[in-house]
DNA sequence: ATTAAATTTTAGTCAAATCTAAAAAATATA
DNA sequence: TATATTTTTTAGATTTGACTAAAATTTAAT
């Protein structure tokens, strides 16, 4: 079944929301999208009717099994052709979301298997996050925050929980990439801050909120 | 300057037909866009208001200066990505025409840019078309129809006018591909049908109009 | 030069996706 | 519990791109 743009774009950040809490609302959605609460509510209804949502007006709203399937397949597309930008092209991590935003939109089946395929099916996509298979199955990612990792401890970054153009640009601040190597030097009790150590630059500070959104391999 | 999807789609159409003839109708645009005159009247009228296009009721219309450049871009990015989808992806190049129609609407200068590089700026497309670069320049393939070609002459394939399905579907039939070898055996009058020798295989015999559309190299 | 035929444009609808403003329902507060 | 606030939905309007049917114009044929 082929849906629109903007169809896509719905199940896809309803998605993303749903990591968060089991249960939806109209206005955390329309924020998400950039758009007005009444587009929303017209969306939804029109998500409902084509079976990829549970909807009960007023009370909130769920990816169908259905849904789900469609939303794990725009998310397959979007990270393998962020994986492809960097590791092909060359374009900077930070770069790439705005572009695989449009790119996830070609959802020809036999260009994402044969990508997939050139790629050597990759686990992960340039920030760290699962890529879906063909069959939408989500590889399992070990990993941990660095704010509850044990002090003195060495450990590979594997991904980044927020990804906002804000936070890229701090991380690229402290030279912190996917695949950069940390070691945790201490903790600060007044305000949970840590000192850490990124590969061979000098030992720098960072701040509770930053480190719990960065996620470190644990085997 | 953005444009829609369909805006692009028509600029990019009345670039082909003024190949053909300098002055394009409104009929045979709505025939190649597969829509109705009038919706093609419509269109017509927003692109002159744009300045992409010069254009007279009845009379006729052509891309303007600034409707040409945007069309050779389209017709840029389609190209590329014709390439990587049969040089990167193993894709046949009958099946690629499709799927590009939806990549060339992705108009990130970088992304093109970074693509271009990663081919290693191709001259042609996976059917001997020529593939404009960055400033919009066409490189000049020097070919001749093997309709015109000289008999008992070794000829390599370049290009091939009509890329319909069905005629891709014949090429296939005779293993003609671009970069195929062909010798022009003998000219039959009755039809002006040509004996030719592809590759390893029994000669066969070809139509006129056949003919005409395959083009070789020409030093 | 008339008339007939083909082409093109206009007029009026329609569906998708958006918006603002107002109404309805749910939640929070006094 | 009654009232105020927030959230969500409805109602009605707008934009884009498409359509059909009818009118206008051009081109072809008597
Ligand atoms: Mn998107
Ligand atoms: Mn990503
Ligand atoms: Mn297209
Ligand atoms: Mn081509």
């Amino acid at each position: 079944m082929k849906f629109s743009v903007s169809e896509e774009n719905y199940i896809k950040n309803i998605y993303h929301l749903q990591q968060q809490s089991d249960l939806v609302n109209t206005n955390s959605l329309a924020n998400e999208l950039q758009t007005k609460a009444a587009s929303v509510t017209d969306m939804l209804k029109k998500l409902q009717m084509k079976k990829l949502l549970d909807y009960e007006k007023y009370k909130g709203f769920r990816l169908s099994t259905k849904g789900n399937k469609v939303a794990i397949n725009i998310v397959r597309r979007h990270r393998l052709w962020e994986y492809f930008l960097v590791t092909k092209l060359g374009f900077e991590w930070d770069k790439v979301h705005a572009i695989a935003e449009d790119l996830e939109h070609v959802s020809n089946q036999d260009l994402i298997q044969k990508l997939d395929s050139f790629l050597n099916y990759p686990q992960t996509d340039p920030h760290g996050d699962p890529i879906p298979d063909g069959d939408g199955k989500i590889p399992v990612i070990h990993q941990l925050s660095i704010a509850d990792v044990t002090e003195k401890k060495k450990v590979i970054v594997s991904s980044v929980a927020n990804q906002s153009p804000a936070m890229l640009e701090l991380l690229n601040h402290y030279h912190i990439n996917i695949g950069t190597e940390l070691k945790i030097n201490q903790r600060f009790s007044f305000d949970e801050s840590i000192e850490i150590k990124v590969g061979k630059y000098a030992a720098c500070i960072i701040s509770k909120p930053v480190a719990k959104n960065i996620f470190v391999h644990h085997e």
